[in-house]
DNA sequence: GTCTATATCCAGATAGAC
DNA sequence: GTCTATCTGGATATAGAC
């Protein structure tokens, strides 16, 4: 039970996770501007100045969680188009994951809904528009060269990629949006049915 | 040119709808905590200290703006409703409308946009939350009738009505959000896209 | 490391002049 | 009717004690 650094550092930064997961709650459910420091502080079970022991303001913890769940989902959506199965396939990996991520995880759900109110508001931190801005296009970019690849064979409705693409991202925003709001009433619904917008009618 | 009461009423009202068209844009765009009563005023070219002779406080504002969203969204589920058209019918020309409501007029994106974020957030006035617990339901409770009124005849799938119901209004809100943000790149969908995830495979 | 107390700022709302 | 000036409250962020 020494207090070592290494040790030090561990619970410094177990606190700062304990600081970005309240944060990431109250974010998603009011709003940045709606939630004080001392909601996050309340959360966390500290006073409200301690906040500052682990970032600088308010707006530096909405920007590191930004920036999180863009990593994440972009570090996910490159390991899906690398995938060695047909696009068909991708797309519907990508459904089932999405909404089971939907269906189990609280945090999942959170984190697409901070990426949708984040993306909708014009009222964010400069840094934070400037991850948005940088980051916000691979999902789409990666699916439309995911329906394209697959038009190419028929797999895929001949609609324009980029429209196929616009329908998969808003179908799945709105999901998030209904599941973090309506917690209690949401049900995942079969992939297959989203997916049936983008495969063409079997003869 | 004379000062007769009918005249003055109407310029009051006139300036209440200044008011309210500036209130709804800013709202959509920043959120109701990032807007600033002095934004409101100074879009609409007048003194900060002169809008409260026409609402009593912002959420006032607010409040008028999400019960007007919310009258325009289910007298049009009603009108839907009743129409002496096929439950398959009645889906087609519910998405035909919104988007073609999303592609030309801006403020049709915004209520939306103004719903999905009411509904997402638990910061707003009481008022506001009051007319959103009490209408909130209906156009997801119309459609589960349409769409179990067309499964009697195999006309949509056999999913519960509640599933395609809570899809067909998810997808709405993604493109509405999709649409208030990103306006240079949206696409409006064909429906026929949308459609197909609710009718079942032609044999 | 954490808390309490406080300085500072900013936006909502009001009052009074024109 | 509209504006300018002001009051007031509340939240961020800081400073200093333990």
């Amino acid at each position: 039970m020494g207090r070592n650094p290494a040790r030090n550092q561990q619970v410094k930064e177990a606190r700062r996770e304990q600081i970005l997961s309240a944060a990431l709650h109250l974010f998603a459910a009011k709003g940045l501007f709606a939630t004080r420091i001392s909601d996050i502080a309340t959360a966390v079970g500290v006073s409200q100045g301690l906040i500052y022991r682990y970032f600088a303001s308010k707006e530096e913890i909405f920007t590191a969680l930004i920036r999180h769940a863009f990593e994440k989902m972009n570090a996910a959506c490159r390991i899906l188009e690398a995938m060695p199965i047909p696009p068909v396939e991708k797309v519907k990996l990508a459904l089932e994951r999405l909404i089971e991520g939907l269906s189990q995880s609280a945090d999942a759900a959170q984190y697409y809904l901070l990426i949708a109110q984040a993306t909708a508001s014009e009222s964010i931190p400069e840094e934070a528009k400037a991850v948005i801005d940088g980051e916000n296009r691979e999902p789409y970019e990666v699916l439309a060269r995911i329906f394209a690849e697959g038009q190419r064979t028929g797999a895929f409705r001949q609609d324009p990629p980029e429209i196929l693409a616009q329908l998969f991202w808003t179908s799945i925003t709105g999901l998030s949006i209904f599941k973090a709001v309506h917690n209690e009433w949401f049900t995942a619904p079969n992939p297959e049915i989203l997916l049936r917008m983008f495969v063409p009618e079997q003869p």
